[in-house]
DNA sequence: ATAATATATACGCGTAGACGAATATACTTC
DNA sequence: GAAGTATATTCGTCTACGCGTATATATTAT
């Protein structure tokens, strides 16, 4: 899928999305309900947001079992994968950037309990 | 001003804005009726778009006699500078941000002419 | 002061999009 | 196949926001 700078931007213009984002940078890879649990926000709107940022292109999602995990696309054109790090550096420190990062840190490692949402 | 990724990230995502941020990077400053004109748009338009970037921080605006140059903010933290460098990258090339680019590079230069708003 | 030019703002309207709540779908286990 | 778990989608509502048009403001020139 072609991103252009228009729809990618859009993507990006929700601050629940910029969390999302936030939290996935640095390759990390999560799955719903630890995204879920991290921003603590209810599940369908965790979903929706995922909605929109997979169908834009900028995430890419992989099922294994009952849990779908989202990662950045890592067929993003260079200029997003750099504008992605930049936005990531300008989360650094900041909340509630940093406190998702915690509360995701806190959380028993995946897949050793069930999720509770 | 402190610019929250969250405010910026607000501040890009429409299509119009965008594209005047596209004619805006590489240390360009131009008025409201060279935008106007490269952009094809009403007057009322540009001015509204603008005013949401400088009021989010991304552009400073200068009054020079009757009109006033507007430009990238010159104390844009590092992050957000390194954002809109990449998403100049994005829009090289690609419509419609090409020909604005070359409309604006077609009108006579600034000062030249009187506006024809 | 008046006119002319450049830019900004106000107003009313229409639509896109975010939300909570409920429900549907997909997969696994028993 | 029935129950349980994880995720996605639908629905109705409400708000934010972009648009066109008209008008206001600021500056310069006559």
């Amino acid at each position: 899928m072609i991103i252009l700078p228009d729809r990618f931007l859009r993507a990006l213009a929700d601050p629940t999305r910029v969390r999302i984002l936030a939290l996935l940078s640095g390759d990390r890879e999560l799955c719903v309900c630890e995204l879920t649990e991290a921003l603590e926000m209810v599940q369908p709107k965790v979903s929706r947001h995922l909605g929109v940022l997979r169908e834009s292109g900028v995430l890419l999602d992989r099922r294994e079992g009952l849990w779908i995990y989202y990662r950045l696309h890592p067929d993003l054109p260079a200029w997003a994968a750099r504008a992605m790090d930049a936005i990531h550096d300008g989360c650094q420190g900041k909340r509630p950037y940093s406190e998702d990062r915690k509360r995701l840190a806190a959380m028993p490692p995946q897949g050793a309990v069930s999720c509770n949402v």
